[in-house]
DNA sequence: AAGTGTTGCAACCGCAAAAGT
DNA sequence: GACTTTTGCGGTTGCAACACT
Protein backbone atom coordinates (compact mmCIF):
# COMPACT_ATOMS: atom_id res chain seq x y z
CA UNK A 1 0.00 0.00 0.00
CA UNK A 2 1.34 3.25 -1.19
CA UNK A 3 0.78 6.79 0.35
CA UNK A 4 -1.17 9.62 -1.63
CA UNK A 5 1.28 12.46 -2.69
CA UNK A 6 -0.73 14.94 -0.15
CA UNK A 7 -0.17 12.22 2.32
CA UNK A 8 3.67 12.67 2.17
CA UNK A 9 3.32 16.33 2.28
CA UNK A 10 1.56 16.61 5.16
CA UNK A 11 2.69 13.63 7.00
CA UNK A 12 -0.84 12.17 7.20
CA UNK A 13 -1.05 9.11 8.44
CA UNK A 14 -2.10 5.70 5.80
CA UNK A 15 -2.87 2.21 6.62
CA UNK A 16 -5.74 0.75 8.12
CA UNK A 17 -8.22 3.01 10.33
CA UNK A 18 -8.64 2.83 13.92
CA UNK A 19 -11.99 2.43 15.47
CA UNK A 20 -11.30 5.93 17.14
CA UNK A 21 -10.48 7.32 13.70
CA UNK A 22 -13.99 5.79 12.39
CA UNK A 23 -15.68 7.21 15.17
CA UNK A 24 -14.56 10.78 14.12
CA UNK A 25 -15.60 10.40 10.64
CA UNK A 26 -18.65 8.90 11.37
CA UNK A 27 -19.64 11.89 13.76
CA UNK A 28 -18.46 14.59 11.18
CA UNK A 29 -20.13 13.04 8.44
CA UNK A 30 -23.55 12.37 10.64
CA UNK A 31 -23.27 15.89 11.47
CA UNK A 32 -22.51 18.07 8.89
CA UNK A 33 -22.47 15.57 5.73
CA UNK A 34 -18.82 15.28 3.88
CA UNK A 35 -19.69 18.44 1.80
CA UNK A 36 -16.10 18.26 -0.08
CA UNK A 37 -14.16 15.42 0.83
CA UNK A 38 -11.08 17.45 1.07
CA UNK A 39 -12.02 19.82 4.05
CA UNK A 40 -13.34 16.24 5.76
CA UNK A 41 -10.04 15.30 7.25
CA UNK A 42 -9.49 19.11 9.08
CA UNK A 43 -12.96 19.41 10.14
CA UNK A 44 -13.08 16.13 11.21
CA UNK A 45 -9.70 15.90 13.03
CA UNK A 46 -8.00 13.70 11.25
CA UNK A 47 -4.62 12.85 10.55
CA UNK A 48 -6.03 11.85 6.80
CA UNK A 49 -6.24 12.99 3.30
CA UNK A 50 -10.06 13.53 2.14
CA UNK A 51 -9.48 10.54 -0.85
CA UNK A 52 -8.74 8.87 2.14
CA UNK A 53 -11.64 9.46 4.35
CA UNK A 54 -13.96 8.90 1.65
CA UNK A 55 -12.65 5.47 0.79
CA UNK A 56 -13.05 4.67 4.39
CA UNK A 57 -16.76 5.61 4.50
CA UNK A 58 -17.87 4.55 1.23
CA UNK A 59 -16.03 1.36 1.86
CA UNK A 60 -16.50 0.83 5.09
CA UNK A 61 -18.56 3.06 7.59
CA UNK A 62 -21.43 3.91 5.07
CA UNK A 63 -24.61 3.25 6.95
CA UNK A 64 -26.72 1.14 4.51
CA UNK A 65 -23.64 -1.16 3.54
CA UNK A 66 -24.82 -4.93 3.76
CA UNK A 67 -21.39 -6.85 5.10
CA UNK A 68 -21.08 -10.32 5.39
CA UNK A 69 -20.69 -12.70 2.95
CA UNK A 70 -22.14 -12.54 -0.71
CA UNK A 71 -24.86 -14.98 -1.37
CA UNK A 72 -25.37 -17.39 -4.10
CA UNK A 73 -27.37 -14.86 -5.66
CA UNK A 74 -25.64 -11.89 -5.58
CA UNK A 75 -22.81 -14.31 -7.17
CA UNK A 76 -24.88 -15.44 -10.08
CA UNK A 77 -25.62 -12.16 -10.89
CA UNK A 78 -22.08 -10.28 -10.52
CA UNK A 79 -21.43 -13.12 -13.16
CA UNK A 80 -24.12 -12.15 -15.60
CA UNK A 81 -23.53 -8.45 -15.10
CA UNK A 82 -20.34 -9.00 -15.95
CA UNK A 83 -20.94 -10.93 -19.29
CA UNK A 84 -22.42 -7.41 -19.97
CA UNK A 85 -20.34 -4.71 -18.26
CA UNK A 86 -17.11 -6.40 -17.69
CA UNK A 87 -14.62 -4.84 -14.90
CA UNK A 88 -17.31 -1.78 -14.40
CA UNK A 89 -17.27 -2.41 -10.79
CA UNK A 90 -19.22 0.34 -9.97
CA UNK A 91 -21.87 -0.28 -12.28
CA UNK A 92 -22.15 -3.85 -11.40
CA UNK A 93 -22.28 -2.93 -7.41
CA UNK A 94 -24.74 -0.57 -8.21
CA UNK A 95 -27.39 -3.71 -9.23
CA UNK A 96 -26.38 -5.06 -5.47
CA UNK A 97 -27.91 -2.73 -3.00
CA UNK A 98 -25.49 -2.50 0.49
CA UNK A 99 -22.39 -3.46 -1.75
CA UNK A 100 -19.49 -2.22 -2.59
CA UNK A 101 -17.68 -1.63 -6.09
CA UNK A 102 -14.51 -3.07 -4.14
CA UNK A 103 -16.07 -5.56 -2.21
CA UNK A 104 -17.45 -6.95 -5.93
CA UNK A 105 -13.85 -6.49 -7.31
CA UNK A 106 -12.35 -8.33 -4.44
CA UNK A 107 -14.97 -11.41 -4.70
CA UNK A 108 -14.42 -11.42 -8.31
CA UNK A 109 -10.84 -11.64 -8.49
CA UNK A 110 -10.43 -13.79 -5.30
CA UNK A 111 -13.33 -16.46 -5.87
CA UNK A 112 -15.48 -16.22 -8.61
CA UNK A 113 -12.71 -16.05 -11.32
CA UNK A 114 -11.27 -19.15 -9.82
CA UNK A 115 -14.94 -20.70 -10.11
CA UNK A 116 -15.66 -19.72 -13.46
CA UNK A 117 -12.22 -21.50 -14.55
CA UNK A 118 -13.36 -24.57 -12.72
CA UNK A 119 -16.08 -24.56 -14.90
CA UNK A 120 -13.95 -24.59 -17.73
CA UNK A 121 -14.91 -20.70 -18.12
CA UNK A 122 -12.59 -17.71 -18.95
CA UNK A 123 -13.47 -15.21 -16.48
CA UNK A 124 -12.46 -12.39 -18.66
CA UNK A 125 -14.23 -13.42 -21.88
CA UNK A 126 -17.04 -15.64 -20.20
CA UNK A 127 -16.75 -18.47 -23.20
CA UNK A 128 -15.88 -21.95 -22.80
CA UNK A 129 -11.83 -21.80 -22.38
CA UNK A 130 -12.20 -24.73 -25.31
CA UNK A 131 -13.97 -22.29 -27.58
CA UNK A 132 -11.30 -19.73 -26.71
CA UNK A 133 -8.66 -22.84 -27.71
CA UNK A 134 -10.09 -23.40 -30.85
CA UNK A 135 -10.25 -19.79 -32.31
CA UNK A 136 -6.60 -19.73 -30.98
CA UNK A 137 -5.43 -22.47 -32.94
CA UNK A 138 -7.89 -21.25 -36.03
CA UNK A 139 -6.20 -17.34 -35.95
CA UNK A 140 -2.88 -17.58 -36.67
CA UNK A 141 -0.65 -14.46 -36.60
CA UNK A 142 0.28 -11.26 -34.41
CA UNK A 143 -2.79 -9.41 -35.22
CA UNK A 144 -4.71 -11.81 -33.50
CA UNK A 145 -3.02 -12.44 -31.20
CA UNK A 146 -3.45 -7.92 -30.70
CA UNK A 147 -7.09 -9.18 -30.83
CA UNK A 148 -7.14 -12.07 -28.09
CA UNK A 149 -5.11 -9.50 -25.59
CA UNK A 150 -7.50 -6.73 -26.19
CA UNK A 151 -11.16 -8.93 -25.69
CA UNK A 152 -9.60 -9.74 -22.20
CA UNK A 153 -10.13 -6.27 -21.43
CA UNK A 154 -13.56 -6.03 -22.57
CA UNK A 155 -16.57 -7.36 -21.98
CA UNK A 156 -17.63 -10.37 -23.19
CA UNK A 157 -18.04 -10.95 -27.47
CA UNK A 158 -21.66 -11.37 -26.94
CA UNK A 159 -22.11 -8.22 -25.23
CA UNK A 160 -19.87 -6.14 -27.99
CA UNK A 161 -21.51 -7.87 -31.21
CA UNK A 162 -24.81 -6.34 -29.11
CA UNK A 163 -23.37 -3.58 -28.75
CA UNK A 164 -22.64 -2.77 -32.71
CA UNK A 165 -25.32 -4.42 -34.05
CA UNK A 166 -28.54 -1.93 -34.41
CA UNK A 167 -30.67 -4.37 -34.27
CA UNK A 168 -29.43 -6.01 -31.00
CA UNK A 169 -31.90 -7.56 -28.32
CA UNK A 170 -33.84 -4.53 -25.74
CA UNK A 171 -32.81 -5.60 -22.28
CA UNK A 172 -34.51 -8.99 -21.61
CA UNK A 173 -38.04 -9.18 -19.61
CA UNK A 174 -36.26 -11.29 -16.87
CA UNK A 175 -33.36 -9.53 -16.59
CA UNK A 176 -35.80 -6.24 -15.84
CA UNK A 177 -38.12 -8.62 -13.28
CA UNK A 178 -34.77 -10.06 -11.75
CA UNK A 179 -33.65 -6.29 -11.36
CA UNK A 180 -36.88 -4.99 -9.90
CA UNK A 181 -37.58 -8.29 -7.38
CA UNK A 182 -33.95 -7.57 -5.99
CA UNK A 183 -33.68 -3.61 -5.38
CA UNK A 184 -37.31 -3.63 -4.50
CA UNK A 185 -36.45 -6.76 -1.52
CA UNK A 186 -34.08 -4.63 -0.81
CA UNK A 187 -35.75 -1.99 0.12
CA UNK A 188 -37.70 -3.16 2.48
CA UNK A 189 -34.60 -5.00 3.80
CA UNK A 190 -32.92 -1.89 4.92
CA UNK A 191 -36.06 -0.32 6.03
CA UNK A 192 -36.84 -3.23 8.46
CA UNK A 193 -32.67 -3.23 9.34
CA UNK A 194 -33.29 0.66 9.74
CA UNK A 195 -36.40 0.83 11.69
CA UNK A 196 -37.85 -1.89 13.66
CA UNK A 197 -41.09 -0.22 14.33
CA UNK A 198 -44.37 -0.32 12.74
CA UNK A 199 -44.33 0.27 8.82
CA UNK A 200 -45.86 3.68 8.19
CA UNK A 201 -46.70 4.55 4.88
CA UNK A 202 -44.32 6.97 4.13
CA UNK A 203 -41.20 4.87 4.12
CA UNK A 204 -43.42 1.87 2.26
CA UNK A 205 -43.59 4.32 -1.01
CA UNK A 206 -40.44 2.61 -2.08
CA UNK A 207 -41.96 -0.41 -1.35
CA UNK A 208 -44.43 -0.24 -3.88
CA UNK A 209 -43.66 -1.90 -7.70
CA UNK A 210 -43.57 -0.47 -10.66
CA UNK A 211 -45.02 -3.85 -12.08
CA UNK A 212 -44.93 -4.37 -16.22
CA UNK A 213 -48.88 -5.37 -16.46
CA UNK A 214 -48.25 -8.28 -18.75
CA UNK A 215 -51.71 -9.70 -18.28
CA UNK A 216 -53.57 -6.64 -20.16
CA UNK A 217 -50.01 -6.18 -22.74
CA UNK A 218 -51.17 -2.81 -22.55
CA UNK A 219 -47.74 -1.54 -22.10
CA UNK A 220 -49.23 0.21 -19.41
CA UNK A 221 -47.26 0.96 -16.23
CA UNK A 222 -49.28 0.24 -12.92
CA UNK A 223 -47.84 1.52 -9.87
CA UNK A 224 -49.06 -0.80 -6.72
CA UNK A 225 -49.08 -0.62 -3.25
CA UNK A 226 -49.48 -3.21 -0.87
CA UNK A 227 -53.35 -3.22 0.35
CA UNK A 228 -51.58 -2.30 4.26
CA UNK A 229 -49.30 0.46 3.09
CA UNK A 230 -52.55 2.19 1.95
CA UNK A 231 -53.81 4.17 4.41
CA UNK A 232 -51.59 7.31 4.95
CA UNK A 233 -49.24 8.06 2.01
CA UNK A 234 -47.79 11.34 3.20
CA UNK A 235 -47.66 13.78 0.70
CA UNK A 236 -43.78 14.41 1.13
CA UNK A 237 -41.11 12.78 2.13
CA UNK A 238 -39.58 15.46 3.92
CA UNK A 239 -42.22 14.36 6.65
CA UNK A 240 -40.47 11.38 7.67
CA UNK A 241 -39.35 10.99 11.22
CA UNK A 242 -35.41 11.87 10.93
CA UNK A 243 -34.53 10.14 14.22
CA UNK A 244 -31.67 7.88 15.23
CA UNK A 245 -33.74 5.03 13.64
CA UNK A 246 -33.64 6.16 9.86
CA UNK A 247 -30.32 6.74 8.32
CA UNK A 248 -30.76 9.93 6.40
CA UNK A 249 -29.18 8.29 3.68
CA UNK A 250 -31.88 5.80 3.05
CA UNK A 251 -34.25 8.50 3.31
CA UNK A 252 -31.61 10.01 0.62
CA UNK A 253 -31.86 7.03 -1.48
CA UNK A 254 -35.80 7.06 -1.37
CA UNK A 255 -36.48 10.62 -2.04
CA UNK A 256 -36.92 10.44 -5.95
CA UNK A 257 -40.08 8.35 -4.96
CA UNK A 258 -41.17 11.62 -3.78
CA UNK A 259 -41.62 13.38 -6.76
CA UNK A 260 -42.83 10.49 -8.34
CA UNK A 261 -46.06 9.97 -5.81
CA UNK A 262 -48.88 9.79 -7.06
CA UNK A 263 -51.94 10.74 -5.00
CA UNK A 264 -53.54 8.31 -3.06
CA UNK A 265 -56.39 6.37 -4.78
CA UNK A 266 -57.33 6.11 -0.67
CA UNK A 267 -58.18 1.80 -2.38
CA UNK A 268 -56.04 -1.32 -1.78
CA UNK A 269 -54.16 -2.21 -4.36
CA UNK A 270 -53.80 -0.13 -8.25
CA UNK A 271 -53.17 3.73 -8.11
CA UNK A 272 -52.84 3.64 -11.43
CA UNK A 273 -55.34 5.86 -12.55
CA UNK A 274 -53.65 8.65 -10.38
CA UNK A 275 -50.38 8.11 -12.33
CA UNK A 276 -50.87 9.81 -15.47
CA UNK A 277 -47.00 11.00 -15.37
CA UNK A 278 -45.72 6.87 -14.62
CA UNK A 279 -47.61 6.10 -17.53
CA UNK A 280 -46.10 8.61 -20.07
CA UNK A 281 -42.86 8.42 -21.71
CA UNK A 282 -41.11 8.93 -18.86
CA UNK A 283 -37.43 7.37 -18.81
CA UNK A 284 -36.89 3.85 -16.75
CA UNK A 285 -34.51 5.91 -15.25
CA UNK A 286 -36.70 9.11 -14.13
CA UNK A 287 -38.81 7.34 -11.58
CA UNK A 288 -36.68 5.68 -10.12
CA UNK A 289 -38.22 2.19 -10.38
CA UNK A 290 -34.73 0.76 -9.28
CA UNK A 291 -34.25 2.12 -5.66
CA UNK A 292 -31.07 3.56 -6.52
CA UNK A 293 -28.79 6.54 -4.77
CA UNK A 294 -29.93 9.43 -6.11
CA UNK A 295 -26.53 10.01 -7.57
CA UNK A 296 -27.09 6.81 -9.46
CA UNK A 297 -30.01 8.01 -11.01
CA UNK A 298 -28.38 11.17 -12.25
CA UNK A 299 -25.42 9.13 -13.61
CA UNK A 300 -27.89 6.29 -15.11
CA UNK A 301 -29.74 8.44 -16.64
CA UNK A 302 -27.23 11.11 -17.81
CA UNK A 303 -25.84 7.35 -19.87
CA UNK A 304 -29.37 6.59 -20.96
CA UNK A 305 -30.21 9.72 -22.14
CA UNK A 306 -26.54 10.47 -23.87
CA UNK A 307 -26.73 6.75 -25.59
CA UNK A 308 -30.30 5.90 -26.60
CA UNK A 309 -33.29 6.53 -24.05
CA UNK A 310 -34.60 3.40 -23.30
CA UNK A 311 -38.39 3.91 -22.22
CA UNK A 312 -40.76 1.80 -20.87
CA UNK A 313 -42.75 1.76 -23.24
CA UNK A 314 -40.21 1.17 -25.85
CA UNK A 315 -39.00 -1.81 -23.57
CA UNK A 316 -42.55 -3.36 -22.86
CA UNK A 317 -42.91 -3.19 -26.97
CA UNK A 318 -39.92 -4.76 -27.17
CA UNK A 319 -39.55 -7.23 -30.14
CA UNK A 320 -38.56 -10.13 -27.62
CA UNK A 321 -42.07 -9.85 -25.72
CA UNK A 322 -43.92 -10.71 -29.41
CA UNK A 323 -41.14 -13.13 -30.15
CA UNK A 324 -42.26 -16.76 -29.41
CA UNK A 325 -39.05 -18.33 -29.36
CA UNK A 326 -37.75 -15.60 -26.86
CA UNK A 327 -40.71 -15.82 -24.80
CA UNK A 328 -39.81 -19.54 -24.64
CA UNK A 329 -36.37 -18.75 -22.97
CA UNK A 330 -38.69 -16.76 -20.84
CA UNK A 331 -40.94 -18.93 -19.47
CA UNK A 332 -40.58 -18.87 -16.13
CA UNK A 333 -41.08 -15.22 -15.73
CA UNK A 334 -43.86 -15.38 -18.35
CA UNK A 335 -45.55 -18.08 -15.61
CA UNK A 336 -44.64 -15.47 -12.31
CA UNK A 337 -46.82 -13.20 -13.97
CA UNK A 338 -49.59 -15.85 -15.93
CA UNK A 339 -49.54 -17.47 -12.50
CA UNK A 340 -51.31 -14.13 -10.93
CA UNK A 341 -54.60 -13.53 -11.94
CA UNK A 342 -55.64 -9.81 -12.50
CA UNK A 343 -57.44 -9.34 -9.37
CA UNK A 344 -54.57 -11.14 -7.11
CA UNK A 345 -52.20 -9.10 -9.29
CA UNK A 346 -50.86 -7.21 -6.52
CA UNK A 347 -49.38 -10.02 -4.85
CA UNK A 348 -46.87 -9.04 -2.42
CA UNK A 349 -42.91 -8.67 -3.34
CA UNK A 350 -42.05 -11.74 -1.22
CA UNK A 351 -43.84 -14.21 -2.98
CA UNK A 352 -42.74 -12.38 -6.37
CA UNK A 353 -39.11 -13.01 -5.02
CA UNK A 354 -39.76 -15.92 -3.17
CA UNK A 355 -40.42 -17.50 -6.73
CA UNK A 356 -37.56 -15.65 -8.52
CA UNK A 357 -35.25 -17.33 -5.80
CA UNK A 358 -36.70 -20.36 -6.02
CA UNK A 359 -36.22 -20.63 -9.57
CA UNK A 360 -31.90 -19.29 -9.08
CA UNK A 361 -32.02 -22.03 -6.70
CA UNK A 362 -33.55 -24.99 -8.69
CA UNK A 363 -30.68 -23.92 -11.26
CA UNK A 364 -27.32 -25.40 -10.62
CA UNK A 365 -24.61 -22.66 -10.99
CA UNK A 366 -23.39 -23.47 -14.13
CA UNK A 367 -26.53 -23.79 -16.01
CA UNK A 368 -27.40 -20.57 -14.60
CA UNK A 369 -24.87 -19.49 -16.05
CA UNK A 370 -25.13 -20.91 -20.01
CA UNK A 371 -28.80 -19.47 -19.65
CA UNK A 372 -29.35 -17.36 -22.44
CA UNK A 373 -28.43 -14.11 -21.25
CA UNK A 374 -29.29 -11.05 -23.56
CA UNK A 375 -27.38 -8.51 -22.80
CA UNK A 376 -28.47 -4.84 -22.87
CA UNK A 377 -24.87 -2.83 -23.47
CA UNK A 378 -27.19 -0.23 -24.60
CA UNK A 379 -27.93 1.35 -21.39
CA UNK A 380 -25.05 0.70 -19.54
CA UNK A 381 -22.61 1.25 -22.25
C1' DA B 1 5.58 -24.83 17.94
C1' DA B 2 7.70 -22.73 13.96
C1' DG B 3 8.14 -21.74 9.28
C1' DT B 4 6.02 -21.12 4.80
C1' DG B 5 2.39 -20.54 1.52
C1' DT B 6 -2.30 -18.92 0.53
C1' DT B 7 -6.33 -16.15 0.93
C1' DG B 8 -9.36 -12.28 1.70
C1' DC B 9 -9.86 -7.72 2.10
C1' DA B 10 -8.84 -2.91 3.29
C1' DA B 11 -6.54 0.72 1.46
C1' DC B 12 -3.54 3.13 -1.83
C1' DC B 13 -2.10 4.61 -6.62
C1' DG B 14 -2.70 6.73 -10.84
C1' DC B 15 -5.55 8.24 -14.17
C1' DA B 16 -9.58 10.53 -16.25
C1' DA B 17 -13.62 13.17 -15.96
C1' DA B 18 -16.15 16.69 -13.79
C1' DA B 19 -16.41 20.87 -11.40
C1' DG B 20 -14.67 25.15 -10.05
C1' DT B 21 -11.92 29.42 -10.78
C1' DG C 1 -10.29 28.36 -23.04
C1' DA C 2 -6.69 27.28 -19.60
C1' DC C 3 -5.61 25.87 -15.36
C1' DT C 4 -6.47 23.85 -10.80
C1' DT C 5 -9.01 21.15 -7.64
C1' DT C 6 -12.13 17.55 -6.58
C1' DT C 7 -14.29 13.29 -7.36
C1' DG C 8 -14.78 8.64 -8.96
C1' DC C 9 -13.05 4.50 -10.81
C1' DG C 10 -10.28 0.29 -11.81
C1' DG C 11 -5.96 -1.85 -10.87
C1' DT C 12 -2.81 -3.10 -7.54
C1' DT C 13 -0.55 -3.87 -3.16
C1' DG C 14 0.31 -4.80 1.81
C1' DC C 15 -0.90 -7.24 5.57
C1' DA C 16 -3.40 -10.05 8.93
C1' DA C 17 -5.47 -14.38 9.39
C1' DC C 18 -5.65 -18.87 8.16
C1' DA C 19 -4.01 -23.41 6.27
C1' DC C 20 -0.59 -26.50 5.57
C1' DT C 21 3.78 -28.86 6.32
Amino acid sequence: MGRHSCCYKQKLRKGLWSPEEDEKLINHITKCGHGCWSSVPKLAGLQRCGKSCRLRWINYLRPDLKRGTFSQDEENLIIQLHAVLGNRWSQIAAQLPGRTDNEVKNLWNSSIKKKLRQRGLDPNTHKHLSEIENEEKTSKGSSDDQRIAAEKTKPSSVAIDNCNNMAAPMPTHDFFLNRFVISHENATTSFQQLNSGPKTGSLMIPDGNLFLDSNSKSSEIVHEFNSSMTTTLPSSMSQLPLDNSISPFSVNKFQKWDACTVSNSGSTGNVSSGSAELQSNCSIFEYNAFPWEVSDYGKFKKEADVQQNIRWTDYLQAPFLRDETVQLQHQNDQDIYSKTKPETRFTTESSLSANWHQNQQTLPAEDLYNKPFQSFPVTFG
